[in-house]
DNA sequence: CATGGCTGCACAATCGATTGTGCAAGGGCT
DNA sequence: AGCCCTTGCACAATCGATTGTGCAGCCATG
């Protein structure tokens, strides 16, 4: 008995209307006519009630009885970066195609937004969770994982907290933009570096101490200046070590927008990019050949970021098994523009 | 009786745990303890237990019961595209205040696609939908305004389809970059147009068209080219202006990869910009001063645009009212830079 | 002492779908 | 004719929460 014959088509209407019971009506309509006995007949007269009214089953109800929402949480610091949104895209694309929906959220940068976030996720019986941690603590991201739903790390990692996880090589990254400028003769490199409690930005500081050491040159720690990896940063940091250190031949800036900063110090000061100063940036940006210095970058692959992260989920959500690997690096590749000159011989 | 006391922790389990019945726990837990007149010791009792067993309402059984989700869904033609990105984290954001969550769909620029995501959003019983239409076909979005909730359309609109929509102002906007080019002495000037079927690239023509009639100047359609707000078209089709009017002075691309795509065309040709072409576009970008030729651009306030959805909706949510108003226009900013230069005197 | 009213909570229906089981009708068999 | 098996479907429980109503026990009042 439909209260509001006119609203809501329920499973109820459609039986009524072919005069079958629910239960008859579910099984037509879920192709289980053969294995639960329904007749041919019954099986059309369902299937055409439905279609006539238009009926839509309730995923909430579907979902409360089956306890599959078919929701994937997708939990990012900043969604209107490209880099993140590029990384939501490859989730999203992935999750329709094995019928999955994606709950979409912004941290805002901030740990505890991120662990309420997810929270409420949880609630909402997400079956999967892809997370760009904003990289400060992992405590609340452990426990989502033994919550037992399939859940995957992506960029700022934590290497240490045994969960899945997906990032770019960024230890090989900044060693490849080190031994770029060394090849050029650059010895007095200047390091602008993002947000320094996050792994990449550690991970790139290891690939360039490490890379340095390895050439007997020491490591400057006066030589290392930033705390984000906006353009503000890069450039308040620019200015910063090329006053420090006047002798400075060439910069590694951690992002796109700190070299960007970097850039407009330069202008500032009077330093002729790239003759007196060369600039190597970590992150590619589609504009950065068009930019007034066409600038070398060691370029992200940020798509397959997120494929491997949507394929990581869409396996372990078909096979519900974990995945055997853990750690997942994605190569970075090294683009050369004019932003690179040789050392200017003092 | 739980079956897994392990594992959910149900109202069941805490009424258990507290020794009384499920409504009334669910009471005691709703803050209804007092109208329902269940005694102190009892809340507290309740409460007590539900904070030791960590207990989590199912928002799937809540829904259900309530019919309220508490999803908005939001569909974008590429979410990877900046330019929507914020128009999602701005209704993410806001829908995070009311206690909303955000299902996010990519159309990938296909109206089927639009569609049937959107039909599954209906499906999982979405309270109110934010929609970037692809731009060729409304009738779908007008059946789910109908359905009764809150729908409002972004950026590619249909003013003929009676719903509620947030744009920019794109006539004015071509309309000033048309007067800005008119001043300078530019007399030939070549469009270089976006996605022909969509709103906004038809009311930039319109702009551009009544402008120069305004002016008793002719419009002639053999200088407008494109058919993609991307970099390639923008290319070609400042290739094809360029060889089909050699007398062309000034473009004006209706993106910013458009303008990039120009910009690589003059280059190419051996144009000098801004000095024997000047190049304005529609849709500023944060890189935009920092290129080879700093862009003049016509801005749209993107974040404004997502606000302004976001209000709407969480308005027309929180009172049950449609707005009262239903066409919305964002205003445009002109940035003036390098890239305009006055008309060369042949 | 009986009746009435308040306090304090439990019972059960409900949201809409899925699913195990029960049961009647009909046909075939001996 | 009687029994059994198959066909074809309905009944009812279930997922987990919300909510209208019913009903004890207690105190007060006449």
């Amino acid at each position: 008995m439909s209260k509001n014959p006119l609203e809501t088509i329920t499973l109820q209407t459609v039986a009524d209307a072919a005069g079958v019971s629910v239960s008859t009506a579910s099984r037509a309509l879920a192709g289980k006519a053969k294995s639960y006995r329904i007749s041919d007949k019954t099986e059309k007269l369902v299937r055409e009630a439905a279609e006539r009214l238009g009926f839509r089953p309730s995923r909430v109800a579907r979902s409360l009885r089956s306890q599959r929402t078919g929701l994937i949480g997708v939990v990012v610091p900043d969604i209107s970066n490209p880099f993140f949104a590029a990384i939501a895209k490859e989730v999203t694309l992935e999750a329709e195609v094995d019928g999955y929906s994606v709950l979409l959220a912004d941290s805002r940068e901030s740990t505890e937004t991120e662990q309420r976030l997810i929270t409420e996720f949880l609630d909402r019986q997400i079956e999967a969770l892809v997370v760009c941690p904003v990289g400060t603590e992992s405590t609340h991201l452990a426990a989502a994982d033994r919550s037992g739903i399939p859940v995957v790390l992506v960029d700022r990692t934590f290497p240490d907290a045994d969960m899945v996880q997906v990032t770019s090589d960024h230890i090989g990254g900044a060693k490849a933009a080190i031994t770029l400028l060394l090849e050029q003769g650059h010895r007095n490199i200047g390091i602008l570096q993002g947000l320094p409690k996050t792994l990449p930005n550690q991970q790139r500081l290891d690939g360039v101490r490490s890379t340095l050491q390895s050439q007997q040159i020491p490591f400057d720690t006066t030589r290392v200046a930033g705390d984000n990896f906006t353009e503000t940063s890069g450039h308040q940091s620019a200015i910063e070590i090329l006053s420090r250190h006047p002798d400075t031949t060439a910069l590694f800036a951690f992002s796109t927008p700190n070299a960007m900063g970097a850039l407009r110090a330069a202008a500032e000061v009077g330093l002729d990019v790239p003759r007196q100063l060369s600039i190597v940036a970590f992150d590619d940006a589609p504009f950065a050949e068009f930019l007034k210095v066409p600038l070398s970058t060691i370029s992200q692959d940020v798509r397959r970021l997120g494929t491997t992260a949507a394929k990581l989920v869409s396996n372990h959500l078909r096979t519900g098994k974990r995945p055997h690997q853990k750690l997942h690096h994605v190569d970075v590749a090294i683009i050369r523009r004019l932003s690179i000159h040789e050392a200017p011989t003092c």
